[in-house]
RNA sequence: GCCCCGGUAGCUCAGUCGGAUAGAGCAACGGCCUUCUAAGCCGUGGGUCGGGGGUUCGAAUCCCUCCCGGGGCGCCA
């Protein structure tokens, strides 16, 4: 509709420049959107205000000629001009009966599009690191990265879930240890647990898991493990210190084979719990990348070696240092400590390395917001590394702050003291969950008021969406009971028959849909679709409300059934999109 | 101090990369159920778009500056 308007514009400009009040040759843009107001019209164009320089006319003016010129079209029922020189579209009712039957044609692929031409496109969410559940944070993380993955898809990109596991480094060392104190507690050692440690009761079950399997065959005694290791922070020591003590001494005791069988435990336990945890999320992975396979497979030095030959690296204190200054980071970087050992940035570079070797044309992470300053010094690796820099997106997401009873709700993963994704999805809900989480834009600070998800009042949004659909499959089952059918076929015929204004509104709202998910998906930018579905839900109240659909005129009753029917697919459609579910019946 | 994000109705937020008289929901107030689910609908009130400059036909939107709130600035991950 939009393109057919489009074209009758550039037919008028065309006759205007070989009329000479346009200058010839230069082409010009075409501007048209959707009036916000509906007074308005249905399309508007700016063209006369924006041409008025180049013609040397008053924007009015070139406005007239250019309706003058414009060639008759059977979907637009008339033009105006308006304001300063808008060239405002009325469409006929005609131009929105179609859509109707495109929508009932196409169901649930109504929306999608070819538009990314199957290139192939990474999004990679969430990659907690697996030292405990996942928790509230995580979760809008989960549903806006499943989300916009969703929707590059459903725009015809080839997309790639991926999950980056932090599966090596000192936090996972800090949970091993933990996991072991408490296997030695329960093995009946009285260890005092570090203040630094993993606190959460998860950390219990996993030592428990851990005696279960062993016995006592892995136990040694207090005395033995906190040899020679500094005093914790309440004993007036430093808490790093202690911790690192604790890890060298869990490790010279049991010897390193013991000790990634209680570091692999932890891992795998959490891990597995993750994994659970997001599937019933309805989020799922087509990868869980390792960073401990980066360093296996020689990437890791890989990246170093490149980084080095090109003379992006030198050697200061000890330790090797990348030269990203040079690339617009406010500070050079560490890669290889003095100690030996690489940081977790140069793993950072080489997954990012190994990304782009894949192939991919876009890279999308999806970052909680406190890791901002890491974008320039990943993007100047890429630089460095002669890869382009511009195929990553860095998708950062805001805090979400949890609120009960109107009160902020503190966490902390090392405390133990968090809501678990897990926690908030059974408090409110699956579908709940994930619409509110997408509902604000990802770089909003979200209040999440639990209060209000879990609420089932017409307060929340998701309900009343959800309500609209089932709605429409109610009336579709008294149908039978009236003794009535639907013949979608005749209601096709009979669509000029909807001329009420709550018809006609509805048909524009459909009619957007795929602008809406093409938009949403681009910018990536979900929240489009929510507020687009609450608007349409609207729609459909109002006109449920106004208007009987189950009348005894077969053919009016036909139409407006095949348009409740589009309505409802639509609906489906875009809940799909954001992994809730449309219920047949509340 | 430097960097990122935010500041729009009492509250929570939209605002389609510069458009027309700035919009929703909730809350408040007033109406609508013998008719397809009232988890709904209709109506009313509510604004210095944080402040101040600038750019132009035109600014919530772009530029500069200041104020306020959140976050980040490790040889941690």
């Amino acid at each position: 509709m939009k393109q057919h308007l489009a074209e009758l514009l550039q037919q008028a400009v065309d006759r205007l420049k070989t009329d000479g009040v346009l200058p010839a040759g230069q082409p010009v843009e075409i501007g048209l959107e959707r009036a916000r107001d509906h007074r308005h019209g249905d399309f508007a164009s700016n063209l006369a205000l924006t041409l008025s320089k180049v013609a040397r006319r008053k924007p009015r003016e070139l406005a007239e000629a250019l309706v003058a010129a414009l060639p008759e079209s059977d979907q637009v029922d008339r033009v105006e001009i308006a304001g300063p020189g808008f060239i405002n579209f009325h469409l006929s009712p005609a131009a929105w009966y179609a859509v109707v039957g495109t929508v009932l044609e196409a169901g649930d692929a109504y929306g999608r599009s070819e538009l990314g031409g199957g290139r192939p496109v990474q999004v990679e969410f969430v990659s907690a690191n697996p030292t405990g559940p996942l928790h509230v944070g995580h979760g809008r993380g989960a549903a806006y990265g499943a989300t916009v993955a969703d929707l590059l898809e459903a725009v015809g990109y080839r997309v790639h879930r991926e999950y980056y596991v932090n599966d090596a480094g000192r936090q996972m060392d800090i949970l091993a240890v933990s996991v072991y104190l408490r296997y030695l507690d329960l093995c009946g050692e009285d260890v005092p647990f570090p203040s630094n440690g993993y606190q959460g009761d998860y950390v219990w079950d996993i030592g428990a898991s851990l005696h279960r399997r062993r016995g006592d065959a892995l136990r040694h005694t207090a005395a033995e493990l906190l040899e020679g290791v500094p005093p914790d922070e309440p004993a007036g020591g430093d808490k790093e210190a202690h911790v690192d003590g604790l890890i060298a001494r869990t490790r010279a005791l049991l010897g390193e084979a013991h000790y990634r069988e209680v570091f692999d435990l932890g891992l795998e336990s959490i891990l597995d719990n993750i994994r659970r945890d997001l599937e019933e999320f309805g989020v799922v992975y087509d990868e869980w990348f390792s960073e401990r396979s980066l360093t296996e497979s020689g990437a890791v030095d890989r990246a170093i070696e490149r980084l080095k030959a090109g003379g992006h690296l030198y050697e200061k204190d000890g330790a090797w240092w990348f030269r990203s200054t040079g690339f617009g980071d406010e500070k050079d970087r560490v890669v290889v400590r003095e100690n030996g050992q690489t940081t977790y940035f140069a793993s950072d570079i080489a997954y990012h390395m190994n990304k782009l070797e894949r192939g991919y044309e876009r890279v999308i992470d999806v970052w909680g917001a406190d890791h901002h300053g890491y974008v320039p010094r990943v993007k100047a690796a890429l630089e460095a590394l002669g890869d382009d820099p511009s195929k990553l997106d860095v998708l950062l997401v805001q805090f979400a702050i949890l609120y009960r009873g109107g009160q902020k709700v503190q966490m902390s993963t090392r405390s133990g003291e968090f809501v678990t994704l897990r926690e908030l999805r059974h408090e409110v809900g699956n579908d709940a969950a994930r619409f509110f989480y997408v509902m604000r834009k990802c770089e909003q600070h979200m209040d999440f008021d639990l209060d209000l998800a879990k609420s089932q009042s017409a307060d929340n949004p998701v309900y009343y969406i959800q309500y609209a659909h089932a709605r429409v499959m109610s009336v579709m089952r008294q149908l039978e009971e009236k003794g009535m059918t639907w013949d979608a076929a005749a209601g096709a015929a009979g669509l000029p028959r909807l001329t009420e204004k709550h018809e006609q509104s509805l048909m524009v709202r459909l009619s957007r849909y795929p602008e809406l998910v093409e938009a949403a998906a681009l910018n990536h930018e979900p929240h489009l679709i929510a507020h687009f579905l609450r608007e349409l839900a609207n729609d459909f109240h109002t006109y449920y409300n106004a208007h009987q659909f189950l009348v005894e005129d077969a053919e009016l009753r036909n139409a407006r059934l095949n348009l409740i029917q589009a309505t409802r697919q639509v609906i489906a459609n875009g809940l799909g999109l954001l992994g809730v579910s449309a219920p047949e019946r509340m």
